[in-house]
DNA sequence: ATGATATACGTGCATATACACGCATAGTTC
DNA sequence: GAACTATGCGTGTATATGCACGTATATCAT
């Protein structure tokens, strides 16, 4: 007996996190020309445009735990997209610098992500994503309040 | 040097991936004292409701990827909240079953889901969480449309 | 009955996520 | 300058996520 898809729960976690896994399947498809996932494509461009700073700094520029971050950056280094110098003015720092290799990749990537962000924004409207906009603010409020 | 929390991306996907990661902090918080986690309590609470049924029926139900629900419920059963059987009818199927002790965890779980659920219904507003399950839809929608 | 197709299931692999530790160095206070 | 505190960093462990495969059984078409 087979089951129908199904409508979104009561549990307000529950369909965040099914909304997330949806539409990282649709950016990360439109990736896939570049072999490259929408996760590492995040880091990958905040890199470039936030120029060399710490893993410490770059994780909570991008709200993400650290150490999920440090995981995260050896994909992209192992790719050579990235690399990590130590800090002259800070021993303890490292700073992680986009390389050319890099700089090209996310310049391949762009128009893919641009198409991905028109079509969700074509789908959804923009008052959605304003809205959604909001929500991640209200969230990581109330998250920080609690933590 | 150190860098402030950052505003939400440009990115609709790096912002609703934001968000689903500060809400399940939030669930996961308050199921600390049961030693649960969001995304378990939500299996486990789907299993007691729609009673012994297969894994692929079960993933369709939570939109959840098959592959990724088959090891999720491998804690659940070292816990021994769950239980499998081979299924007659169909002897490919395995019916999913919950047992005593995973009928007493969600007992002991609800109430705490049922404060995370009114602590963000009180900070977001229930709009914005009836305006989440739309965006929910739509992105599955889009999604499989995609896909 | 047979062959094609659909469905069910599990595992290997890669990545994402975050908590708990421990270690090293900077900064602050006395 | 010594003690205390804050900050930066990486790893161990556990879970979450999904794609690519291979295997087994059901179902359907002929």
């Amino acid at each position: 007996m087979k089951i129908p898809n199904q409508n979104p729960s009561i549990c307000s976690c529950v369909n965040l996190r099914r909304a997330s896994r949806a539409i990282t399947r649709i950016y990360d498809k439109a990736l896939e020309p570049v072999d490259l996932k929408i996760t590492q494509y995040s880091v990958l461009a905040n890199v470039a445009r936030s120029g060399p700073l710490s893993s410490s700094n770059l994780a909570r520029i991008l709200r993400l735990d650290r150490t999920t971050l440090v995981r995260n950056l050896k994909s992209l280094e192992a790719a050579g997209f990235i690399e990590e110098h130590p800090e002259v003015t800070d021993p303890r720092e490292r700073a992680i610098r986009i390389t050319e290799a890099g700089r090209q990749m996310v310049e391949k990537a762009r128009p893919l992500w641009v198409q991905a962000q028109q079509q969700v924004e074509d789908h959804l409207g923009s008052a959605a994503l304003q809205q959604l906009t909001t929500l991640v603010t209200s969230l990581e409020t109330l998250s920080d309040h609690i933590a």
